[in-house]
DNA sequence: TTGTATGCAAAGCGTTTGCAGTGAT
DNA sequence: ATCACTGCAAACGCTTTGCATACAA
């Protein structure tokens, strides 16, 4: 049904994977595209998201949607973990199993799994660290 | 800066407010145009767009953002609750004040609110409710 | 050499906006 | 009679797709 080719090494893909090694954060479409091009000259838009897709389709990446934004993809097989949104500089942070959520839906519905997003300000707005920056 | 008026009462604003009052769940765009051009006949989308967005401005309503779906709208105003969203039927459904989020960021983020999203089957795909229905 | 992956440009899709006409006040 | 609101269609921003070319294998 879904051709899931990716089945070449290219460089293009490789910036992408690259990317998303380096920022070691979720990125949007449009940061990828810049941070990979500054590896892969030229690298188009369009080998951008067909990339994040076919990465996405062998499990390599995730999606992560944070409402009010654009989706963001991250490595995939991290475990179970959420997110943070700061609300000041718009960066999404991810937090390893420090969250627990304690849902009881009403009867009849079966939950199966959750989404849960944090809002706030990081670490790096709140000056609270003296490392400060990401790409 | 953004000139909210909105002061006029108009058949299709009524029909569109209405529509969201009838279905007592959050709904889409095109789910709140549809329902509202049975009341409405001719009702544009523009406008559909423009009253949500007027709605919201003003308070009456509320994005209700689940990930994967485009964003829905709900009736404000209810209070602290979280939403559920059934991966067979794809409604989302809200349930009030029954979650509980344990959530420790990670040191220096400063949290101020959170978003979750539970994901499941709802009692009517379970066949559990009696009364299984909505619009 | 073969055919997948790429780059570009056009097409799609959901949402917004410009504009002239409609209708609430 | 005013002027906000409406409907239509064009414009938008983001994402996908068609097609000829480039390059991994």
């Amino acid at each position: 049904m879904a051709k899931t080719l990716g089945e070449r090494n290219t460089r293009q893909k490789q910036a992408i994977r690259d990317a998303f090694v380096r920022a070691g954060r979720p990125l949007a479409t449009e940061e990828v595209h810049r941070a990979a091009q500054t590896v892969s000259a030229g690298l188009g838009l369009a080998t951008v998201y067909r990339s994040i897709r076919s990465l996405l389709e062998e499990g390599w990446l995730a999606v992560v949607d944070v409402p009010g934004r654009n989706p963001l993809y991250e490595i995939a097989g991290k475990g179970h973990h959420h997110h943070f949104s700061c609300t000041n500089c718009a960066r999404v942070y991810e937090f390893e199993g420090c969250a627990t959520v304690d849902a009881k839906p009403p009867r009849g519905f079966k939950t199966t799994g959750h989404d849960l997003t944090l809002f706030g300000t990081c670490a790096a707005c709140n000056g609270t660290s003296r490392k400060a920056t990401a790409s």
